[in-house]
RNA sequence: UGGGCCGUCGCCAAGCGGUAAGGCACCAGGUUUUGAUCCUGGCAUGCGCAGGUUCAAAUCCUGCCGGCCCAGCCA
């Protein structure tokens, strides 16, 4: 039964308004773009439209193209452009077409002097700072420009020596006529064209003059037969203006414009602006800083794209102005990781624990397994010796009740291995513990007794004669604030507890053949992906497992 | 205080006149060689507020209140 396979969760006003379009006939097929400016770096605000999209078209049989909004040559890069592209595929889309707006700028011309022929549009001379008094305000109309009757013939020559190159920057303005007392401002007249005597990516010189983005969007869309144009809600009032164009000129169709909330994410930033800032000023490492919300970011953290677009389903698509809780992205990961990484050790603040009662030479090969849930993945061998090494984090010289770690005189299993019992630590003259002495039982080998005694604590442990050394990064939230963005600074905010290098960590030898793709769980501490920028063996904590101790030992050290 | 949009649980979000889905978070139990996972149960007599229409309102009407966006030759 096909019919009800349709998960009602991911159904929102947008497809619910081309399920319509679809059963009455207005459309047979649907065709959407996703429309990135090439002048940043895609972020997880970005795979939200991407998945809505993209995902729409995927969905309802149609397509969806990808096209650059390069209409801005001063702040758009191919490097940018090539990012965009390998982000959406990593994300797991393909476009059916590349677009470019700059491919329509020809047109794009045409149809400025169709508008200019029907008196729909004329040359403006004002200087910018004029402009912006002639437009009024809020609460105040805007007044006409000197220019505004100004004759089709002489807009045509005018308007064809921008295009020739004849003028210098700001001289001139191509500007639609509609209406300087419109209580909407986007309709006093908006720009058209500038003059932009600069250097585009793909057009080179060949264009002296650059069409607005009001302008060029609407009338790209229709060149492409987009027939529902998803953009988010800022662009709401710009729609009459999106509608307005499209009316007075021939084009092939005309799109509807639907606006939905951008995502925005707590405790984080999600606006190219400052994600360039922060790179820039180098606040962070690059645009694929593993603490950046950037798709490149996200991925060298070691998040999945399956676990990206589980996050923006569930996020839900609709007008309302949101912040989604970071636990809601996490939650995702985890429950992608969970199922697929393969389960390893790996000691990240080591303790050095000598097994008194072991053999000195002794090399033992114990199997673990490699996903306690799913035998499938198989097991694997870890060498166990004489010395290891453990968590510091596992030993307390005095241990709460409740703590089911090792202490003195306690015992725990070592996973996959055997039972010890502390007996002695070691400190140096600081008072420090840096060593412990244990004591390990022989019928214990796997981590089971054959008398049954319960053992409440399993700790995590490297052979220390076999572990292998790397750097492990750990991430915590950028910012201390819930909304960076709404602050005065928002670098003031940033936490400076963000990253953690530790360096010297052991782990379990089969870490050595790592490759940057495969996902970890190193067992009780969370998730971890091979870092793809760093020459040395680092490994990146994607996100840490649930901790209910962690709360636990919080609470009551508050309480 | 011109225009546009929005207000359902701490955070998201279904709902479209017939008597409040779901997810995250949180809380309480159970299983467990990861204090992980998994499982079970709990979590809005209430839908920004106040009136009105109706047998029946989160859904319709009116009026308030609160929030977001707009005065780039950016997108």
């Amino acid at each position: 039964m096909a019919a009800d396979d349709t998960d009602i969760s991911s159904n929102n006003f947008i497809r619910n308004i081309i399920q319509d379009d679809l059963d009455s006939g207005k459309h047979k097929a649907i065709q959407t773009r996703f429309p990135p400016e090439p002048n940043g770096y895609l972020h997880i605000g970005h795979a939200k439209s991407i998945c809505l999209n993209f995902g729409v078209a995927e969905d309802f049989g149609g397509q969806c193209n990808l096209r650059f909004d390069d209409t801005n040559p001063e702040k758009e890069e191919d490097e940018y452009a090539q990012a965009i592209e390998e982000d959406v595929r990593w994300l797991g889309f393909e476009w059916s077409k590349l677009c470019y707006a700059s491919d329509y700028f020809e047109q794009l011309y045409a149809y400025a002097i169709e508008l200019i022929n029907q008196g729909k549009a004329y040359v403006d001379s004002l200087s910018a700072e004029q402009i912006r008094e002639y437009r009024g305000s809020l609460t105040e109309p805007g007044k006409a420009s000197p220019d505004r009757n100004r004759s089709i013939e002489e807009n045509l020559q005018l308007f064809a020596n921008m295009r020739a190159g004849k003028y210098q920057d700001g001289e001139f303005l191509l500007r639609a006529k509609i209406d300087m007392a419109s209580a909407n401002i986007n309709m006093r007249d908006p720009a058209l064209y500038r003059i932009k005597k600069a250097n585009h990516q793909r057009t080179g010189d060949t264009w002296p003059i650059y069409p607005m983005y009001d302008y060029t969007h609407c009338i790209s869309d229709a060149i492409e037969g987009i027939t529902h144009s998803l953009c988010t809600l800022e662009f709401e009032d710009h729609r009459p203006l999106y509608d307005w164009v499209l009316n007075e000129v021939k084009t092939p169709c005309h799109p509807r414009q639907i606006e939905f909330a951008r995502l925005q994410l707590k405790y984080t930033i999600t606006s190219k602006r400052k994600l360039n800032q922060l790179v820039t000023e180098n606040h962070v490492d690059g645009w694929d800083d593993p603490r950046l919300p950037t798709l490149s970011g996200l991925r060298r953290r070691g998040y999945t794209p399956a676990s990206i677009r589980d996050f923006c389903e569930r996020i839900g698509v609709t007008k309302k102005d949101s912040f989604i809780e970071m636990a809601v992205l996490e939650n995702c990961i985890r429950e992608d990781l969970n199922q697929h990484a393969i389960r390893v050790m790996g000691v990240l603040n080591p303790l050095k624990v000598t097994i008194e009662n072991y053999p000195e030479d002794k090399t033992e090969d114990l199997t673990a397994k490699n996903h306690p849930q799913n035998p499938d993945m198989g097991t694997r061998t870890i060498p166990f010796s004489k010395v290891i090494y453990i968590e510091q984090d596992d030993f307390l010289e005095d241990a709460p009740r409740k703590f089911f770690r090792l202490s003195i005189g306690r015992e725990v299993r070592l996973r996959y291995a055997y039972y010890i019992t502390c007996t002695e630590i070691i400190k140096d003259e600081k008072g420090k513990v840096i060593e412990l002495i244990c004591q390990y039982d022989p019928l214990t080998r796997g981590g089971s007794s054959p008398d049954g005694r319960k053992v409440k604590g399993t700790i995590h442990w490297v052979s220390a004669a076999h572990a292998i050394d790397a750097n492990i990064n750990l991430y915590d939230r950028l910012f201390t604030h819930p909304n960076p963005a709404a602050t005065d600074n928002f670098i003031e905010y940033i936490n400076p507890q963000s990253l953690t290098r530790l360096t010297q960590c052991k782990l379990e030898p089969c870490l050595a053949e790592a490759d940057t793709s495969s996902h970890y769980q190193f067992e009780r501490t969370g998730y971890f992906v091979k870092d793809t920028q760093v020459a040395a063996l680092t490994f990146n904590r994607t996100v840490t497992l649930r901790d209910t101790w962690a709360k636990i030992d919080k609470q009551n050290n508050q309480g």
